[in-house]
RNA sequence: GGGCGCAUAGCUCAGCUGGGAGAGCGCCUGCCUUACAAGCAGGAUGUCGGAGGUUCAAGUCCUUCUGCGCCCACCA
């Protein structure tokens, strides 16, 4: 048979297009089927898909291979998001590079740039999902900006704003006057700077010679100061609360107030209140309600509001001559150096300055209520506990949420101002004002937050607001895998907009997934340059390799560190799997499935012997197991199972010893040939099993491998056959055979096991090598493990290398004895048995006996550990002492003779 | 300032509801035993960060300390 020795990484891509020429990524609307929906968290289309996103999309598609196969009509929404700010800033930072700036190619030419970058970005981060494998139905993919989507966010703002839940108001954002933006905090760069902490004092009203002093690094802004505030605690100040302060320079009296946002101990205890240019003064504003003085021009010089003397003035000198005047009037104290972090813009290095701007707000308490009383009793779940608390604290202090931004790329606000101030609120373009007729209205040249459009995503993708039949049918989702570093920007914006615009929840449970580190346990970023792509990954090593290592050795939830060493023990097991089933199908001449009933039938491995019977164990053993943990979302511990069944159990165990059976027939008896088609039976059973096991986690090499075992097995695919499919990803999951579980049969197999080891151990020891052959004879310790050792001899004889395995009643003499459950073994080792050593190896042996015995011992006499220690535990216990002891006579008698 | 996570073999990390410390890589010894040298067999390696406590029993639960890391808010 002509079979390559290692899998071709490189006949992904055929598999790929194979499926997607089937359809089988399809999820049918029609079907009776129980559905299972996961929405991709649409990946920004700023720029390719780093190691995050395999990691993020390995688990989802891992997750939807497993339900689509346990027979769940399992639909993977795929998609991207415009990412509004990000994006643009991106493309600007592009054009830049071009000397082009946004304003030189006005709204609409700007807006066809970024339509460009969405067709070749977006289209990158498609072609890199389909290259992992992902099993998303790309019938159905979506994109935040596409018709469907914004006309669903476009509904939500009108009902919302219809309900009176939505309202325009004063807020501050980062505005940069040099660009004459608002910018968002991701432009804003925070930076150390040396600056200076002025300490000034205003005169109190109506006490002559009494002064409130306080510290501000930003001076000009007196002139926009409403008020003065100490902390309520403040003794110091006590007697000053609900007096006035005076501001020369504005001819102004502002109040004295209290509030608990003052510290104390910082500067002179009071502060100066400035609600339009500070967003704590601001919070403080509302708070007192106070008046907000807007001192500032768009391009950051002081406003008519500053004053006839300061009008007209930069911000810098404004600063200057203010202090002048202090210093004049005698109401300067000091100056101290401090260090304080300044925002800048990140594109013009300007200090960025608060400046009011009327926004959007949608209002959150109503909203946020039944989103986290849908965590609160249990509704929505998290992986891990403490998501949830970050969840439900940001919950419980909401606040409004800004929805309007200064951009040009998203959802253009649909309010329309007519020249009497009145707003239209409408999703197509209004004639005229809905108030007083005007037909000259002016629409709002804002754009959504891109959260709010996500936010919509669970349902907007099925269709939302027509009722559609995928709606009925796939929404609910199921779960939600995520990054932690976005649980209230859109976990919990999706589950407020869900539960008011559907009336469910959009998923109850929420995967929180690890972040993907470099090698040093540095986050990945363009910054450092330490991010690595992962298609160069998938080039090398194919999308099996990583997939597999994405999700190894690694609780899910927690960090992992990415190198390039860990995909070898992925790439190796892959390799050791490809191998065994070389093996499997070298040796299946003469196997005819038929010849078996099929194997969902109960007791079909009656009367095979023990080794197939405990291989059929553990495999209905790990295939529970396996379920279990994928149901629990613990991918990496299912993973680890199945590595670990196939290497050690099924490898390095099962395929050695039935290799007597299989090249059987030298004694040509038919009994032989009965034994060893059992053996071809089980050997392609078992492996076909754990090949769809396995397959979430690599699909590609196993599509490939259930195939050819199908074929070698002489079973025709069949459309529909549950598991002669055409396809492995819809053939059946595995299930847990209860009829299959035969501790009978383990519990032989570990005596045949520990029989194996103790004789290599002796080889080894005694330095005898490979191509020495020994005699091994083994005296049993009863009728039980005389019928087994009967029955395993040529196995263990392969095994261990011996050129036969006898059993007897006599010990032979010149022999090394080794004493295990069930048996003594002895290997005539004439000349390299050395009596001395002998007798020493037994002794420790019987030391080693004696100290689990006491061990035990001192456990069982605890009258605690026995009064309340569970019953199985006691009788395990129970049970290896009897082992011990037996064993321990045996060594004793050894060493007597 | 508030919240959270991590600390287990030389390295990277598993260890679910408490019940005799594990894997992979690396290291030592011997093997090209015809599925696999990306492999096989045998081996060495840990006061599970420190200190208390709960329990018959603690890597696992509680308290506290130390060292790293993350998130949020912010320094007038």
């Amino acid at each position: 048979m002509d079979i390559p020795k290692t899998y071709d990484k490189n006949r992904e891509r055929g598999i790929y297009e194979r499926w997607m020429e089937k359809g089988y990524f399809r999820a049918d609307v029609s079907s009776d089927r129980t559905p299972y929906t996961i929405m991709i968290p649409p990946p920004n289309i700023t720029a390719k898909l780093h190691m995050g996103h395999a990691l993020n999309n390995t688990i989802q598609d891992i997750l939807i291979r497993f339900k689509r196969m346990q027979g769940f009509e399992a639909l993977w929404v795929p998609g991207t998001d415009h990412a509004a700010i990000a994006t643009e800033v991106v493309v600007m930072k592009e054009l830049a590079k071009q000397g082009i700036t946004k304003d030189s190619l006005g709204r609409e030419g700007f807006l066809e740039k970024l339509w460009e970058w969405n067709d070749i970005y977006g289209g990158e981060i498609i072609n890199q999902l389909k290259k992992l494998g992902s099993s998303c139905d790309w019938d159905r993919q979506r994109f935040t900006m596409d018709d469907g989507l914004s006309d669903a966010v476009l509904e939500v703002f009108v009902r919302l704003y219809n309900e009176g839940l939505i309202y325009r108001g004063e807020r501050l954002v980062n505005w940069c006057v040099k660009c004459g933006t608002s910018i968002s905090d991701a432009e804003v760069e925070h930076e150390e700077r040396q600056s200076h902490l002025w300490h000034f004092k205003y005169p109190v009203v109506g006490q002559e010679g009494s002064y409130i002093s306080f510290a501000t690094s930003r001076p000009e802004t007196m002139l926009g100061d409403t008020a003065i505030a100490v902390n309520p605690k403040d003794e110091r100040y006590a007697a000053l609360v609900g007096k006035k302060a005076y501001i020369p320079m504005c001819n102004r009296e502002i109040p004295i107030i209290a509030d608990d946002y003052v510290d104390p101990e910082f500067g002179t205890g009071a502060v100066k209140i400035t609600p339009a240019h500070d967003p704590n003064d601001f919070e403080v504003g509302l708070r007192h309600d106070l008046p907000r003085i807007n001192m500032l021009n768009d391009d950051g010089t002081i406003n008519k509001n500053g004053g006839a003397e300061y009008e007209g003035l930069a911000r810098k000198d404004a600063r200057k001559k203010i202090t002048e005047k202090m210093t004049e009037l005698g109401l300067f104290i000091k100056t101290v150096e401090i260090t304080h972090s300044v925002g800048e813009h990140d594109r013009c290095g300007i200090i960025v300055e608060p400046l009011m701007k009327l926004q959007w707000f949608v209002k959150m308490e109503e909203l946020a209520k039944p989103a986290l009383d849908a965590y609160k009793n249990g509704k929505l779940k998290f992986n891990r506990e403490r998501f949830g608390k970050i969840y439900s604290n940001w919950l419980e202090n909401i606040r409004d949420w800004c929805i309007s931004r200064q951009l040009w790329w998203g959802h253009r606000i649909p309010a329309y101002y007519c020249t009497n101030g009145h707003i239209t609120v409408s999703k197509t373009t209004p004639e005229k004002c809905s108030t007083c007729g005007d037909t000259s209205l002016i629409q709002d040249p804002d754009v959504f937050d891109t959260w709010f459009s996500s936010a919509l995503w669970p349902f907007s993708t099925l269709g939302w607001p027509g009722k559609t039949a995928d709606l009925k049918k796939f929404y609910p989702t199921d779960v939600l895998v995520t990054d932690r570093g976005i649980i209230f920007h859109w976990v919990a914006r999706m589950v407020f907009m869900g539960e008011k615009f559907m009336g469910e929840l959009p998923f109850k449970d929420v995967f929180i997934n690890g972040t993907v580190q470099d090698e040093l346990g540095r986050k990945m970023s363009k910054s450092l340059g330490n991010g690595i792509d992962p298609l160069e990954i998938i080039d090398e090593f194919g999308a099996d390799v990583l997939r597999l290592m994405l999700v190894s050795g690694n609780a899910v939830d927690n960090d992992t560190r990415f190198f390039r060493e860990r995909l070898e023990p992925a790439r190796n097991f892959l390799n050791k799997l490809w191998n065994a089933t070389r093996f499997v199908m070298m040796n299946l001449e003469g196997l005819s499935a038929k010849d078996y009933a099929s194997s969902d039938t109960p007791g079909v491995l009656i009367g095979f012997p023990v080794e197939d019977r405990w291989i059929a164990s553990r495999l209905t053993r790990l295939t529970h197991e396996v379920t279990e943990k994928l149901e629990a979302h613990e991918l990496g511990l299912a993973a680890q199972k199945i590595v670990d069944f196939v290497w050690d159990e099924f490898c390095d165990w099962y395929v050695e010893m039935v290799k007597p059976r299989l090249y059987g027939g030298k004694d040509g008896n038919i009994a032989a040939q009965e034994s060893r088609n059992d053996a071809q039976f089980t050997l392609s059973l078992v492996l076909a099993s754990v090949v769809r096991l396995l397959h979430p986690f690599t699909p590609f090499i196993t599509e490939d491998l259930h195939i050819a075992l199908c074929n070698a097995m002489g079973m025709p695919l069949t459309e529909g056959d549950d598991i002669a499919s055409p396809t492995i990803m819809r053939s059946a999951w595995p299930f847990y055979r209860a009829d299959e579980v035969d501790p009978e049969a383990e519990k032989c197999i570990e005596r045949i096991k520990e029989a194996v080891r103790a004789v290599r151990a002796v080889r080894t020891e005694k330095q005898v090598p490979p191509s020495q052959k020994i005699a091994v004879q083994i005296i049993p310790a009863d009728d039980e493990s005389t019928a087994l050792f009967e029955e395993t001899k040529a196995a263990i004889a392969l095994l261990c290398g011996a050129i036969s395995v006898e059993l007897t009643d006599t010990p032979p003499k010149n022999a090394v004895s080794v004493v295990v459950s069930g048996a003594t073994i002895y290997l005539p080792l004439d000349s390299l048995v050395d009596a001395e050593k002998e007798r020493a190896r037994l002794s420790r042996e019987q030391k080693k006996l004696q100290q689990e015995i006491a061990r035990i011992d001192s456990k069982l006499s605890n009258e605690g550990f026995t009064a309340k220690a569970p019953e199985a535990l006691i009788k395990a216990e129970r049970d290896k002492r009897e082992n011990y002891i037996a064993m321990l006579a045996k060594v004793e008698s050894e060493l007597e003779a």
